[in-house]
DNA sequence: GGAAAATCTTGACGACTGTCCAGAGGGCGG
DNA sequence: CCGCCCTCTGGACAGTCGTCAAGATTTTCC
């Protein structure tokens, strides 16, 4: 019985990964149920077997999507023992994933736009920016942390702070930009000086 | 002759303005040249008389939305005479235009990743994101004459930040959350205290 | 092995899409 | 008054869409 479920569940996710796949090419406004089982090893048919509905295969994406990203950095955050490990390793891996998943960043953008305009998503969407910001958060108290001297900003703004430069990033590395990821990290450390600051008389109170 | 141009000129942005309320309830993904055609006074065979096809369509719509954003905040720049001023004139309109126009917002947002997606799009969104950064610009260069102290941080940079406490809070606000607003002003408080501090020891003589 | 259940394919359905076009309406110059 | 041209309508077209269900296929179990 547990095979059972088990089975189910791989093959789901194996459906889930075709449709990611699919989404993350064509985007929201252009994937069809056709075209997904096309990126898959079955027929269409078989998307309505194991999912009740587009809505619903899409949502069940989103949830696996999430697994994915929240821990891009918490191995950079287990290991780094100085301030400056902690920000070139977080600034390395920030700069890799845009330019190798820039296709999956976008189509997170999508679905989190798509959110605004069909309140089937809002729940699973709000979910994903929560671990996200805490993701964020998790970054900045650590580098805090590291320097003696506390973030100036809440987790809300510091994370919207963060998302603003990497979808500015990602649109220029979208269209081309080869200084993309270069300026993003400038980005990141110029802010980051004013929002963390590491050289100000670190005495609280 | 020039009669002709502007009824010509005149009916496009007729349609264009039906095509951007309908793009503005739907979004990007669901809005078709029928429901477009239904929200003006029009049957949908004349959006093909003015309109080579719907990329063209969007497109002139997208041009037009550049130019209401982009003087939103110049009144507040032209009047104010000291930080505090400016301050709360931006805060102040920065909250009512999420608060009374959250569907142009996500709109804009919907559009520009479309961009990510449809090669189409780019140069039009690019060219609108430009303007925008200039617009921000022009608010937080004057606001730093007016405290004596230079920003912090890069045009792109700024841009940035304001655009990802703008987009955090448009979810909230469509989402339903009442502090939408206010929190997006302590957030932009938070942050041009900190990008471009007042208080430092710069009090012009 | 054979029955039963799970899984997958295939084709169909009505609805909707962007695009095109034949022709109707109507105002204007002659 | 006619005829012309600009404007607009509404239907037709070839696709695509999500959804469904009947049947074929495979797997499971006794």
């Amino acid at each position: 019985m547990a095979e059972r479920v088990d089975k189910v569940a791989a093959r789901r996710a194996e459906l889930a990964a075709a449709t990611l796949r699919t989404l993350a090419e064509l985007g929201y406004a252009r994937t069809s149920l056709r075209e997904i089982a096309q990126n898959s090893e079955f027929s269409h048919g078989v998307l309505h077997y194991y999912f009740q509905d587009k809505v619903d295969l899409i949502t069940h994406c989103v949830r696996e999507y999430k697994a994915i990203c929240v821990t891009r950095y918490d191995q950079v955050v287990a290991t780094a023992t100085t301030p400056a490990q902690l920000r070139e390793g977080f600034l390395e891996k920030l700069a890799q994933t845009l330019v190798e998943e820039p296709h999956m960043h976008r189509l997170w953008y999508d679905l989190r736009n798509q959110s605004m305009f069909e309140p089937s998503f809002r729940v699973d969407v709000a979910a994903i920016d929560d671990s996200l910001e805490r993701m964020v958060w998790r970054v900045v108290s650590r580098y805090a942390d590291l320097v003696g001297t506390p973030p100036l900003v809440t987790p809300p703004v510091m994370y919207a702070l963060f998302d603003g430069l990497f979808q500015q990033a990602l649109l220029r590395q979208l269209a081309g930009d080869p200084a993309a990821a270069a300026d993003l990290q400038a980005g990141v450390t110029a802010v980051v000086a004013q929002v963390v600051p590491a050289d100000r008389a670190a005495v609280p109170g």
